[in-house]
RNA sequence: GCACCCGUAGCUCAGCUGGAUAGAGCGCUGCCCUCCGAAGGCAGAGGUCGCAGAUUCGAAUUCUGCCGGGUGCACCA
């Protein structure tokens, strides 16, 4: 049970009969009332603002309808006090019976705890990563595939059936020049001697490439023109290339529902049947458009181009869709694509991109609005970048020089939940800092240990307990009489796992699974500092050899506790430690 | 020049979609291991929330204008 949102259906209802009884004019509008852990823990387990949001429309003071409201919530069960305070917050205080409760919830959930049924089931896509096949995965594409991959499994956990889709730019000139530069490699493959021009991609992943060439073709490809084993060449350069970012997809647990071809939408004609809509809607048009400011403009050549209206829906000026040279723009298809998804059910989209497409976001938010009537909305979530340090030194990915850092790499070095959790410690839209030996260090001041630390401390107690002749197994636990949890400390863990579930919802809502990463640490620190109270106070030790009850109840909490991290962890798809090492 | 993101403690960052006395880690000061993992914990010092207006019961949070940092800016993908 989530109880915020519990009380916040009674604190509804009693709003409602105050209304029904004429305490108040009916018709008010109760959904900017909100309930939550206050601020301040001695204030109470609850708060409400309803006083203070309902005032102004009921025509009444705060303080007085807070009277009103605080008078009913009184009689309420499980309410054992009901304070007023500040500008009007209406405090509850709950009986420990209530919180208590939340531990066998844990218990019965396990590690699913925190689901919701928020997303009815309703379809919601996220496409991420994307990257360009023209060779492995590198380090700068990782934040925006673990963070994608999080939201992703956020809003499963919440209800939401969500695809998992990754767009392939297998259409544009780059892939024409991967191809030659993998034709480089089937002449060396075939014993020649190379050297790759400029401008080819000099990386030797196309090595394998070169050897599958040679293997499947001989020499039959050398005297051939270009235009005849070029399309050869580039379909089995794209599948090996695609193959190797699945494998690297791999190390970092990822897997999409959906690969999505750009060319498919050459192919079947989807490019012109979208722009023929937006003309039909009077949306393309041919005109020119200003030279940019910037500085990167020597070669700009003014000249017609056609143009899809995107300022009509906020964007700063209206968008070409054909180059110089007749072929489509790289939006055209983006254009069909984003409509694709509209008409396989999705009408809510998401797309993770890094920061240097930041903006391409107004238009293409402009296209979907444009091409479905406002009937899709898609929300673009950007990753900033990610800048490496290795003890405190920064150091730089030359691109052009081909070496590149790899994400196997970083993986290799770190492994895939170091990586996976670190890469959410930031909201998505700051920059972010990754050292390589900061995050395996073992201490406060890295979070992935930290929150491994005390799962895997409460593993080691529930093996102390079973060698000293306790059986804590979730059966046992779930007999438990939790009531025997009285201590402040064992019932701020209880709280604190008990509001769990309302973070997986906020943190969904935002699309911001960062959130998650902070809950643990909080839940972390809940737990650590419980564990030092039983060295002050030994009355406080979670195994307490004489005394089997409170032993048992103690057990069933760390254990759920346990649980609520392996819950969080699973939704950043990060294994629980089970010992640290 | 324009757009987007960022600006919160000495440093790195949270801040629950507008709430109460703005929080955490690191660093600094002082404590806690004969005792389930001290790889931890407790306490203290430290803040004009970049600046100036506006909106309202109430603003770090929304709006406007500045200042500083980052990213991007026909045709590439």
């Amino acid at each position: 049970m989530n109880i915020f949102r519990h009380f916040e259906t009674r604190i509804e209802a009693a709003l409602t009969k105050l209304m029904t009884e004429g305490e108040l004019p009916s018709g008010l509008d109760l959904s900017r009332v909100s309930v939550e852990p206050p601020r301040d823990p001695s204030h109470g387990d609850l708060s409400t603002n309803a006083a203070m949001v309902l005032a102004k429309p009921a025509g009444t003071n705060p303080r007085a309808l807070a009277e009103k409201l605080a008078e009913r919530l009184r009689g309420e069960a499980e309410v054992t006090e009901v304070t007023i305070a500040g500008p009007g917050f209406i405090n509850l205080r709950l009986t420990n019976e209530i919180w208590l409760g939340g531990v066998l919830d844990v218990l019965n959930a396990g590690s699913a705890y925190g689901a919701s049924d928020l997303g009815a089931g309703k379809a919601i896509n996220v496409e991420y990563v994307s990257a360009n096949p023209t060779g492995p995965m590198h380090v700068g594409h990782v934040r925006g595939a673990v963070f994608g991959d999080a939201l992703a499994n956020l809003l499963e956990k919440v209800g939401y059936r969500v695809g998992r889709e990754y767009y392939i730019n297998d259409a544009g000139g780059q892939i024409e020049v991967l191809a030659r530069s993998a034709f480089m490699r089937y002449r060396e493959a075939l014993g020649e001697a190379i050297t790759i021009p400029e401008g080819l991609y000099p990386g030797d992943y196309l090595v394998p490439v070169g050897q599958a060439l040679a293997a499947a073709h001989g020499d039959k490809l050398l005297t051939q023109p270009e235009a005849e084993w070029l399309p050869i060449v580039r379909d089995t350069t794209m599948a090996m290339m695609m193959d190797l970012i699945r494998a690297d997809l791999g190390l970092l647990g990822i897997t999409h529902d959906t690969f999505f071809s750009e060319r498919t939408l050459h192919q079947s004609g989807a490019v012109e049947a979208v722009l023929k809509l937006l003309d039909d809607k009077g949306l393309i048009y041919t005109g020119i458009l200003e030279r940019p400011k910037g500085e990167a403009s020597d070669d700009w050549e003014e000249r017609p181009q056609t143009l899809f209206r995107s300022t009509q829906f906020g964007d700063d000026q209206d968008r070409a869709l054909k180059k110089s040279d007749g072929s489509w723009t790289y939006f055209a298809p983006d254009i069909a694509y984003h409509f694709d998804k509209f008409k396989r059910g999705y009408t809510t989209l998401i797309d993770v991109w890094g920061a240097d497409h930041s903006g391409y976001i107004k238009r293409v938010k402009a296209a979907v609005a444009a091409v479905t009537d406002n009937k899709a909305v898609i929300d673009v979530k950007v990753c900033q970048m990610v800048r490496l340090f290795r003890d405190g030194e920064p150091f730089r990915m030359s691109k052009r020089a081909g070496d590149f850092i790899t994400l196997r790499e970083v993986v290799e070095e770190v492994g895939k939940d170091v990586v996976r959790f670190m890469m959410l410690t930031r909201k998505n839209d700051a920059s972010l800092d990754f050292d390589f030996a900061k995050v395996m260090e073992q201490s406060r001041d890295n979070p992935v240990f930290y929150v491994q630390y005390a799962h895997a401390r409460i593993c080691s107690v529930l093996r102390n307990a079973t060698e000293q002749g306790f059986e804590p197994t979730d059966t046992h636990l779930k007999a438990a009489d939790f009531a025997l949890l009285a201590d402040e400390a064992e019932l701020g863990l209880v709280r604190l796992m008990g509001a769990f579930p309302r973070a997986i919802e906020q943190a969904a809502q935002a699309h911001e699974p960062h959130r998650i990463a902070f809950a643990l640490n909080d839940l972390a620190s809940g737990f650590h500092s419980l564990w030092n109270k039983g060295k002050d106070d030994t009355g406080l030790r979670f195994i307490l050899p004489e005394n089997r009850g409170v032993t048992m109840a103690r057990l069933a909490l760390i254990r759920s506790a346990a649980l609520v991290l392996a819950a969080g962890l699973g939704v950043l798809g990060v294994e629980p430690a089970e010992e640290m090492r």
